[in-house]
DNA sequence: ATGGATGCTATTGTATGCTATCTGTGTCGG
DNA sequence: CCGACACAGATAGCATACAATAGCATCCAT
């Protein structure tokens, strides 16, 4: 028997998953999905349309929603009732609250692997800080990327699966926020930092690794982060024309 | 118009939210399936039959899915391809995990809520820790679950949605594994820890709040988790086991 | 009698249809 | 000319129907 499929070929899912697991295609919207947010292809503030979607992906809607559920409780889309999904568009107070926790975490992290890390584990991540340096010339989403996947590599050497899961998300939301509010072109990671906080876990002191962590994201926050581009409310931003065609602004 | 149900009136959830919200009766199963598993009314290890669950909930399998999803991915149901949702049966690493997670969690709630409380929320946390005492003499669920929400509580005081929403997914996991690992009658948390960490946060130290905090967890689990070296006989060592296979335990 | 194959059953995975609700547009009254 | 009501189009919420898979029991062959 050949499967008989309900003709289900065209697009983008069914292609890359070829044993057809059972969740795999439902996981492959999510990834889809996630990438696109992270990626910015679909901007914060989306519509994303259960129809549309799973059109676009040679899904039912029923997996989209699943999807869209998952990254709901991730943070990454928002979820409106009877209104839909839409990239999420987190407010600088969520903002604050997103970097404080993931300070929190990452400062388990480093405590975590303070004198635990092997030779093995600390080649592997001077090599990813080469890489960083590599990429710091060309200013691109490459350097932001590579950032990023310092502190996944780091979280992941701890062991701790859900120590990984928080930081994961807590990362990506990170990176949903600095498209929002970030500065356009800042390396928000110093590599240097990277570097001293390799040879603190090394020599074994905790405190000072978390410390320096600490600073690390703290830094993270002061430097990527600017002043909100002022689009709070539509009004404040229409303002400026309404009195320039003399219409009344209050 | 009373909302021309199609209907859906026999059992428990369409009773409880009579506004009948767009998401609610979703939320209601998902809530349901939370409290029936934190209070071991369904034990770990117990499967979870999607159509079984909606019969019962008055609702359809769809609904149940969603819930379980939601569960699965706090780590309170294990949700396995085409074998369908079971109570969750966290291994003794798992456990580890989820207590190291908590312990860095809840040290940045010491820090943050640190000379930041105000006396009315002192009183409110002084007079559940009476209400803790209060129900210290009689042993039974009621003291591990008042034990559970000072810790809520201090949370949510932080203002932190995202840091409430995680403190509370770990505390869950936590009960979860106590029901497995811990004493059967360990009153987990000392009453008098809760009452030195409210002082603590008054006099504004964050460190000594955040290393209270630290501590008072650790003797937690030094406190309610069963050793390695069972030195108990064997039919409590298989009790979980059978319980898994849905053999009778007595 | 034992080992393996085969059909059956129970349960999950996925799609789709129906209904309720929301948003936008058009029309009517002030 | 501006506001309110009403209708219509669209979209999410939920249930159900259908398809596929895993586990189990039975039966046959060696």
């Amino acid at each position: 028997m050949p499967k008989t499929n309900t003709s289900r070929d065209e697009a983008g899912i069914a292609a890359d998953e070829r044993g057809a697991k059972p969740g795999a295609r439902a996981l492959s919207v999510y990834r889809a999905l996630r990438k696109a947010i992270l990626e910015q292809a679909l901007n914060p503030g989306m519509k994303l349309p259960e129809d549309a979607i799973g059109d676009r992906l040679g899904v039912s809607r029923t997996l989209v929603r699943e999807a869209l559920a998952r990254l709901a409780l991730e943070g990454l889309v928002e979820l409106k009732p009877n209104r839909g999904a839409s990239v999420a568009y987190p407010t600088l107070e969520e903002a604050r609250d997103v970097f404080d926790v993931r300070r929190g975490l990452e400062r388990l992290v480093a405590e975590t692997l303070a004198g635990r890390l092997t030779q093995a584990q600390a080649d592997s991540l001077e090599a990813h800080v080469r890489l960083e340096e590599a990429a710091l010339g060309k200013d691109g989403p490459e350097s932001i990327r590579l950032a990023g996947e310092f502190h996944i590599k780091l979280v992941e050497m701890t062991g701790n699966a859900l120590l990984v899961r928080y930081v994961q998300e807590v990362s990506s939301r990170c990176s949903l926020i600095l498209a929002i509010y970030g500065r356009p072109h800042s390396s928000e990671c110093a590599v240097s930092e990277h570097r001293e906080l390799i040879d603190a876990l090394l020599s074994g002191d905790a405190r000072r690794a978390a410390d320096l962590m600490d600073h690390h994201l703290q830094s993270v926050v002061s430097r990527a982060l600017i002043a909100p581009r002022a689009d709070k409310d539509i009004r404040e931003l229409l303002a400026p024309y309404a009195i320039g065609e003399g219409l009344t602004t209050t």
